[in-house]
DNA sequence: TGAGGTTACGCCTATCGTAATAATG
DNA sequence: CATTATTACGATAGGCGTAACCTCA
């Protein structure tokens, strides 16, 4: 389970298909639907059902991307909290 | 930018060192090490000031931590939910 | 010299991209 | 047959542990 994954699971719930997600992400196909398969498989739940246009979240996917979502946020912020904090202290 | 290196971090804040921290977290005292300073290579600030007995986190460094806490959390949540909204839809 | 941190190095796993293989309309 | 997802596979990068080294009281 990584931030990594959690961003791909979003970007594919905001897309509505891995190959979408995947051109957002700047990534091949194949990485987003291997690390949406570990991701599930992890987790041991279907986060995303399968139709034939792509990829819809199921109703334990969207639960699941609302903390992902919550910690991918998080997570941008250290980086901007960090570097505030260092121009303050340059300041 | 991990997960990983965010628990890290807040072990070694809790610990106040790299060598509590690691056996804490169950992991040679190198890694913590390693992924320290990987961390604030990639930030390009540094979280935690070396003393003689341990690390202690600068004033950057708490305000990142507290961001770290909330992805850590986060991310520990979709575990929790994944797992709650399997056994919901099994019930 | 003992307690802590860091660096060096090799192994092993994970991730990625390309290519090949389904499946669906 | 075009579009999407998945599987296979080889190459690369990242994380970990052991061992060696450094620093300070």
């Amino acid at each position: 389970m990584s931030l990594r994954q959690f961003e791909y699971a979003l970007a594919v719930a905001e897309k509505g298909s891995v190959t979408a997600a995947a051109e957002a992400l700047r990534v091949a196909q194949p990485s987003v639907s291997q690390q949406m398969h570990g991701l599930e498989r992890e987790l041991g739940v279907e986060l995303f059902a399968r139709t034939p246009t792509g990829l819809v979240p199921t109703a334990v996917g969207r639960a699941f991307l609302r903390d992902a979502e919550a910690a991918v946020s998080a997570a941008r912020r250290t980086r901007a909290t960090a570097r505030a904090g260092a121009e303050e202290l340059v300041g």
